[in-house]
DNA sequence: CTGAAAGCGCTTACAG
DNA sequence: CTGAAAGCGCTTACAG
């Protein structure tokens, strides 16, 4: 089957590649008998413009991209799902990329740049560290949904987060006014300098708090995912089988750990308590529901959106929000 | 920040573009102190070359589309990330495009034949139905990974998938098996001609076996989500409480089914057994671990890949290839 | 309201 | 091993 381009259109239609293209546009200024007619060619062809030509030439169009790093994550999924909900009433158009985790949300932004003309990003589950440099200098507006630390070294670099190490605070004071000493903290690498370590340094504060010290050996390293969890928590509890809450910084984490103290005979929150972090819809139909910090989904992405249009927009200054989070006592803690 | 294009570079390290052309696409005829050269300054200006030019020119490429219809299905996700993974070996390249179960993947594909000159495609999350039609008359091979029903109409479709309505005749044939008789099905609509129809008759095959006759009001529509799934389920086992089973045909009906009887008051499966679909990875990590049909994602991916490229490569005739699928019985029904 | 022409950033024969 | 030139399918001033 040919592949029909906007000459063979305008052939067969009888006009010019201009009339076609602008019908392609939907602009205007063309005949109606005109474009009725080449819009029945078209039809009659299958005919599809083809975008890279299109991306090629146009070189002035406001596009915003959001950048989806890890698939996989639901809670960061959601939170783009939602940005692009709100970005509905922006007036702007917005393409949304996913990522895979080990790939670079930077070099992603540099090539939309170029190809797609992207003129503001929003990055979801990004990182920021020394990666980021290949978009030094560049007068891009860009909003860090969920990540604060290190976005100050980008000139015109939003970000919009909760309160990270104060809501992780908040939830290991909740465990510890449960009347739990022996609390295990399930996250990743402490010295990344990003939000895990934020919400490390806020059950920090908790203990603090209560003159209490965290006992570090307490604290284990495990991969992001349910079966990360699952192998790391059976080990550590059977090693530690003293330890009767933990703190967990995702839901999934939670829920591979939970199924891990199943296994061990274990019951949760009878005989240990489990606290999340994120709010996944997942957590809330789990058994038992997860008690977890939830992440405002629907706020972030609206702050999101507002910060980054009011940069790229009203040339507005960069800006932090910080939007309320809250804790959801559930099941899992007792 | 400017945006470099193969012209600066050329300029920059004093070559010809085609030059630059070459290093870009790792020719090997181009002189080791220049390739160095242009590498050096490529690297310099943080080069990106434009996909968008690229694509326009570049015609002749062999390259294969995996169309996954659904980012929300864990089981579908797996499985386009099986055959990416599997696509390695096959000395083609692939690519993934993900898009929302409302978008028609056949107006995708014939986007992707026109943009990025796509030659063949593997569909996954595909129902066939009569928007296929613009694909007709197109001679590229396309495999439809767990999906059978209507892929005769193309002329170069082949399947893969497991066998639908034996697997769902075994899982409901455990359940009576085990006892059970007041068993309910949980599914879509079972007019649509795709495998959940077939799922349904395979449920249907089962009783009929045993000399019995499924009880049509125990058949609920639900959407597939697991609030959707709870929504429905609470509604149901209120109105039916003495249904003793539930046969869900995907694994996250089943989990949003348990729930609901949790919250009724009810155990699985002391009280209500439930037979879920897919063997996803949450099934397995879920309270009570999920009873399943388990789809082979890496056999269904493997031969997805082998299928295809034989008839892409070897101009193989079509082929309907059935991957044998197995029941994990697990803890969710007694 | 319509069209001829230039050009976006690449790749690809072709010539040397 | 290297380069000049044509052209991929569009859009966009510009002219009428």
């Amino acid at each position: 089957m040919k592949i029909y381009t906007i000459k063979d259109i305008a052939r067969l239609a009888g006009v010019s590649v201009t009339t076609v293209s602008r019908v392609l546009n939907r602009r205007p200024d063309v005949n109606r008998e005109t474009r009725e007619k080449v819009e029945r060619v078209m039809a009659e062809c299958h005919f599809v413009g083809n975008a890279n030509a299109r991306g090629l030439k146009q070189t002035d169009s406001d596009v915003v991209a959001v950048i989806l790093r890890g698939r996989h994550n639901p809670f960061l999924t959601s939170l783009a799902e939602a940005i692009m909900h709100y970005s509905q009433g922006s007036g702007t158009s917005f393409l949304m990329e996913f990522i895979d985790e080990q790939d670079d949300e930077f070099q992603t932004a540099l090539r939309l740049t170029h190809e797609k003309r992207v003129k503001a990003f929003i990055f979801v589950g990004s990182r920021i560290d020394d990666r980021c440099k290949v978009l030094l200098g560049m007068d891009i507006p860009m909003v860090f949904a969920t990540a604060a630390v290190g976005h100050e070294q980008l000139a015109r670099a939003s970000a919009v987060t909760i309160d990270e190490r104060a809501m992780a605070r908040l939830a290991v004071k909740h465990l510890l006014d449960c009347g739990h000493e022996r609390i295990a903290v399930f996250g990743a690498s402490r010295t990344e300098g990003d939000n895990l370590s934020l919400r490390y340094q806020g059950a920090l504060d908790a203990f603090r708090e209560k003159g209490l010290v965290f006992d570090e050996s307490r604290y284990v390293e495990t991969r992001f995912s349910m079966e990360g969890a699952y192998e790391c928590a059976r080990e550590f509890f059977l090693r530690r089988p003293d330890t009767t809450a933990a703190f967990c910084m995702s839901d999934s984490v939670a829920m591979g750990l939970i199924r891990a103290l199943k296994d061990l005979g274990r019951t949760v929150p009878d005989d240990v308590s489990v606290f999340g972090f994120d709010g996944t819809e997942m957590g809330q139909f789990f058994i038992p529901r997860l008690c977890t910090v939830e992440q405002p989904v629907d706020d972030i992405a609206r702050e999101s959106v507002r910060v980054l249009m009011d940069m790229f927009r009203n040339n507005a200054e960069p800006t932090e929000v910080v939007v309320k989070a809250e804790l959801k006592l559930r099941e899992s803690v007792k």
